[in-house]
DNA sequence: CTTGACCCTGTAGTAATGTACGGGGTTCAT
DNA sequence: ATGAACCCCGTACATTACTACAGGGTCAAG
């Protein structure tokens, strides 16, 4: 069977060598067989595992989250379910963190628009509005 | 002159005495004076500076543009379009990872509506669609 | 056989924002 | 004058996800 180096892993699954021996650390891929040498000795499949991690990355998983999709792969006692609860709670979190920006978005819209852009910062009404006291805070 | 313990400004402020005593080395406040005993004291104004630097984090502002903010309010140089050019930039900023986000929960919805939730996880459309292979990548 | 590209380990550093802890002094009210 | 509540400093820790050494072996091509 073909392997390949901790070189040719990261290569094709495009990341770094110091990643793919971070997520070794992590917990997130196997330690792989050493040939005699020492030098890490990967099966073809370690290519999917770790493009698994990316594609979840980008999906906004955290590393920790992706560590629990994997071992839902491999517990039998697992479902579907278990995977799709995942999934919709990331979904849940993610709205979450968009509306956060939308208000602050909202905010500073609001602030910027009431600032003509002329004169000293000393009447600016958009660092004004930063330096009032609050009147609804806990 | 009144004057005000690190914990009395920290009351004041909404935040902690540990969250002071770091904003004073990182430099968005002043170091205050000091009473014989070492005990820091500080001018009522510190509180509300300690405000804006909360304000403008609740706006998406990292310390160190809060920094610059503080830094353009005494800049006699400077002018109320230089603020409005900051808003403006976090905007856009804010508006990128509101962007991303979408991106992230629209795959990810993609995937769990494909998902029945049934059955066990070896054969979910998610965690498949994870392990795909990239077509479209670098 | 040499050279350059690659691999090894272990440790430390990065960015951002704090938070916690240990081992002390100080203040103020009683 | 004593005890609780507060303050000091310096350092280390937490989180996330890497990235960068230093100091050394190994592999493959010419």
């Amino acid at each position: 069977m073909e392997c390949l180096t901790i070189g040719q892993v990261a290569k094709r699954a495009g990341v770094g060598v110091e990643t793919l021996r971070f997520y070794e650390r992590e917990g997130l891929i196997a330690e792989p067989a050493r040939r005699p040498s020492g030098y890490r000795q990967y099966p073809l499949e370690a290519v999917k595992r770790v493009r698994f991690i990316r594609h979840a990355k980008e999906l906004g998983f955290t590393l920790k989250e992706i560590l629990e999709l994997l071992d839902l792969r491999v517990d039998p006692q697992s479902t579907c379910a278990d995977v799709r609860n995942r999934a919709e709670h990331k979904i849940a979190d993610i709205e979450q963190r968009i509306a956060n920006l939308k208000r602050m978005k909202t905010a500073l819209s609001r602030l910027a628009s009431r600032c003509r852009g002329q004169g000293p910062t000393s009447n600016c009404p958009i660092l004004e509005e930063l330096d009032r006291e609050d009147e609804h805070d806990a």
